[in-house]
Order: C-alpha cells, then sequence, then structure tokens
DNA sequence: TCTGGGGTCCTAGGACCC
DNA sequence: TCTGGGGTCCTAGGACCC
C-alpha cells in the first residue's frame, strides 16, 4: 500500500508497478470551489465557501482552508459562518462546473471508453485493457492528473484497486492531491481497520446498528456472522456490507445508466402558507421537469410530490396515470391534485418538489408498447446494453427492440424502422 | 446548529390476479 | 363457507450518496 502526494514525496513505499489494481476512481478535490478560485486567483490560501446566502442554504463546497475551520460542505451556512466568520462566500454556477466536468470527463475518455462518471466531479475507469497502451494503473493515475492540471488548472485524487469500492474508499484517503494503489493482495489489509462509516451504505441510521452489536471497524462486519448482520440491518444492507467489507464487489464500471426519474424542488425562505402561490410553484417546477423529459427523450408514468413542514416533517404522494406523458400542464396538474388532497392544512410550506417516475422511452409509448409488461421487461435489458454500445440517443430508438417476434412483425410494414444496429434517426419531436 | 437539491435503493403493506 | 399462496404493481416513507 502505498500514497504519494503532488510533490513526488513519498509516503509509503509505491508499487507503481502493480497491475492487480485495475479500477480507478478519480475525484477532483474541492471541486466546485476549486473551479471558483480560476478565476479569482486573488482568493488562493484563503477559506473561500460556495453557497448561496440565505437563511436556509447550506454549504455546497469549501476550500481545504475553509475546512480547517470545520466547514463541511452540506452544513448550514449559517453554522459555516459562526465556525469561520472571515469566509468568503461565493454564489454557485452550475453551468461552469458542468462545463469544466465535461473537459476532465473528456481527458479520461481519452485512456478507456470504459469511465463511469458517479456525480459532477467523480468517475470510475476500467484501466484493465489501457495497461498495454499506457502502462500500469499507477501510471496511468499519475498522466490523468498531470493531464487535469495542465488542461484546467485543477487538482484531481486517484484510488486504484481490484473493485470499485476499494478504489473510491482509495481515492478519499489519497486527498488531497494524491494517489493511492491498493493491490488486489492488500485488499483486506486496507479494508479491516477502516471505520464503518467508511462502507458504501452505512450512515447515521446503520453506524449505531452496527455499534449496537459491537461493530465498529470494517473488520468487525467482515467477521460477523451474516445471520446477525441481517437481524440488525435487514437482509439487502447486510448481504451488501458483508461482500464490501470482505473486499467482495462484484459490479462492473457501466458507461451508461438510464435515468429512473427526474425531479426539482425548491425551499422557501419562509414557510409559505400562501395556496396560489404553492399552485404557481408546482406549475414552475412541472415545466422544469417536463423539459427534462422531453429533452432526454422519456415520458412519465408516475408524477410525484414532495412536501416539506415548517418543522421539517416530510410527506410524499405520487400517482401512476393512464397515459404517460411530456407536457408541463398535465404533470402540473396531477401534482396540484395530489396536494390538494394531502394533509397540509394549516400548516406553513418550507419546501415542495415535483418529481417524475417510471419513465418510458418516448418511442416505445408511441408505438403502444409500453402497456406490453412483457415485451416491456425484454426491452430493458436490450436497452441498457444498446445505450452502453451506442450512447443515451440510441435508447430512444431501442424501442424498437422491446418487440416480441410477435409484435415485431406486427410492426413490420408500418412505420417501424428496422432492427438495430443500423440505428435509424430518432422521430422528430414538436 | 438546524438542516439544499439532485438522485438511488430498500422495506412494507395493500390491492389484485391466478 | 372459509381461506391458500405466489406474483406483481402501486404507494409511502426513510436511509443514503454527492
Amino acid at each position: 500500500m502505498s500514497k504519494q502526494d503532488g510533490t513526488g514525496r513519498q509516503v509509503t513505499e509505491t508499487p507503481t508497478g502493480d497491475t492487480s489494481a485495475s479500477i480507478l476512481h478519480l475525484d477532483m478535490d474541492a471541486f466546485f470551489a476549486s473551479v471558483e478560485l480560476l478565476s479569482r486567483p486573488e482568493l488562493r490560501g484563503k477559506p473561500v465557501i460556495v453557497g448561496h446566502r440565505g437563511a436556509r442554504s447550506v454549504v455546497t463546497a469549501a476550500t481545504y482552508e475553509a475546512r480547517r475551520y470545520g466547514v463541511n460542505s452540506a452544513m448550514p451556512m449559517s453554522i459555516a459562518l459562526r465556525r469561520c466568520p472571515n469566509a468568503i462566500v461565493l454564489e454557485p454556477r452550475y453551468e461552469r462546473y458542468q462545463e469544466v466536468s465535461r473537459a476532465v470527463m473528456a481527458i479520461l475518455g481519452d485512456v478507456t471508453p470504459l469511465v463511469e462518471p458517479l456525480s459532477i466531479d467523480e468517475a470510475f475507469l476500467d484501466v484493465s485493457g489501457a495497461r498495454a497502451l499506457f502502462g500500469p494503473p499507477y501510471d496511468i493515475a499519475q498522466s490523468l492528473r498531470a493531464r487535469i492540471t495542465h488542461e484546467t488548472g485543477l487538482v484531481a485524487s486517484v484510488g486504484a484497486a481490484a473493485t470499485k469500492f476499494v478504489a473510491k474508499l482509495a481515492s478519499s484517503r489519497a486527498k488531497p492531491d494524491g494517489v493511492l494503489v491498493v493491490p488486489e493482495a492488500e485488499t483486506a489489509a486496507f479494508l479491516r481497520p477502516q471505520p464503518i462509516s467508511a462502507l458504501w451504505g452505512v450512515g447515521a441510521a446503520v453506524a449505531e446498528r452496527l455499534e449496537r452489536i459491537g461493530a465498529r471497524t470494517v473488520g468487525d462486519v467482515a467477521d460477523l456472522p451474516l445471520a446477525a448482520l441481517d437481524a440488525a440491518v435487514g437482509a439487502a444492507t447486510a448481504g451488501k456490507l458483508h461482500e464490501l467489507a470482505n473486499g467482495i464487489d462484484p459490479r462492473a464500471v457501466t458507461p451508461t445508466r438510464l435515468e429512473k426519474s427526474i425531479g426539482h424542488e425548491m425551499t422557501f425562505e419562509t414557510d409559505l402558507h400562501d395556496r396560489a402561490a404553492l399552485d404557481r410553484e408546482l406549475l414552475r417546477l412541472a415545466d422544469l421537469v417536463a423539459r427534462r423529459l422531453r429533452r432526454g427523450g422519456w415520458v412519465a408514468r408516475t408524477v410525484a410530490i414532495k412536501v416539506r413542514f415548517g418543522d421539517f416533517t416530510t410527506l410524499t404522494r405520487s400517482q401512476t396515470i393512464a397515459e404517460p406523458t411530456e407536457v408541463a400542464q398535465r404533470i402540473a396538474t396531477e401534482a396540484r391534485a395530489l396536494f390538494a388532497a394531502a394533509p397540509t392544512q394549516g400548516r406553513g410550506i418550507r419546501l415542495i418538489g415535483v418529481r417524475a417516475e417510471n419513465l418510458l422511452p418516448t418511442g416505445a409509448v408511441a408505438r403502444g408498447l409500453w402497456d406490453d409488461d412483457e415485451s416491456w421487461r425484454e426491452a430493458e435489458g436490450t436497452m441498457d446494453a444498446l445505450a452502453e454500445r451506442f450512447g443515451r440517443g440510441a435508447v430512444q430508438r431501442a424501442s424498437l427492440l422491446s418487440t416480441t417476434p410477435r409484435r415485431r412483425s406486427a410492426l413490420s410494414g408500418q412505420d417501424a424502422p428496422p432492427a438495430s444496429p443500423e440505428l435509424p434517426e430518432p422521430p422528430a419531436r414538436a
């Protein structure tokens, strides 16, 4: 196990030739804040917080200087400023971050097509096929970091391991400005001393349950009988945690993932009682959702709302509709009906949200295939595979693969496009 | 100290069908 | 007349992640 920081200082021995750690996790250091410093170099070395300055806002990102005061992302801004009164607060510019993110992801794509973005500022790479060309994972990690810094002025850290989970944990331990390679043979030695909170899926609630049965480290969880774990946290979580703790993580790096829901929500500066204002907000949110549905080539079968009251209690309601839709008015009507039927009388509303779920590709619905359960299930695997090979746009067109042979022959002779791989353009939408 | 906004996944109960 | 069990879908809530 080894770490080397950006100055080339060896922290421990570095297994630069190891090839067993072929999954990389690359994570940008203090991403939003670092992007801001690019255009405000005079702020370098100062505590900078990125986030909206509002009574109810939280810290979106913070420089390491600000973190030294105990400021962290997701912390209420009021607390952050109490801890670090001299902090410079900058308004987030998400479009700018998106641009920089695209540039970084493009650099990763030059090494391998097996890049899986995990969020705006991190990604997994499977470099097992890239070694012949670019050398062992350690070399790939360092050259990626160098290119990112050269081309964007930003700093990234990289973890390399045999599995996704260990790679991600390694990158977090490599920060800031470092690389950490965990050879496969050293996985257990690396994992076992880590705190349970390092496990994916262990937050406050699960951590408390695990502590109650005496588990404090990842090694403790690894040694626990599955039945005991099961009783403490439930079957699904238990199975996953036990595997992760033992270094088992069969998840492959998957470049394309299909979105499953699209939503927007809004927290008000002060609790809202005005019903007309809430209805207007529902329409605004529905419109944002509908735009993204259309851009992605989706229609939604289910509309959901979220309501958070002044005391932070939260309620959700959802309704599956007969005709899948991508129309703002239709979504808004459904959202307003859900809201009207919910027990909100006399309570101030802190937050309201609209979400579209049960998404179907527009093309499939246009051909009336969405209500054919059998063919739709069949379609899901096919579409994932197709999206992986041909990218997102192809997903719409994949609807033609959702047909059983019977349906496909029923469609042929109509305006149904031919089967892949000669993918036609999707039908134009208004 | 008082909690954003974007998501994913899991659980559990009830309806409904066979 | 009273009561199965399996499977799927829908809904609500909650934990978790970045």
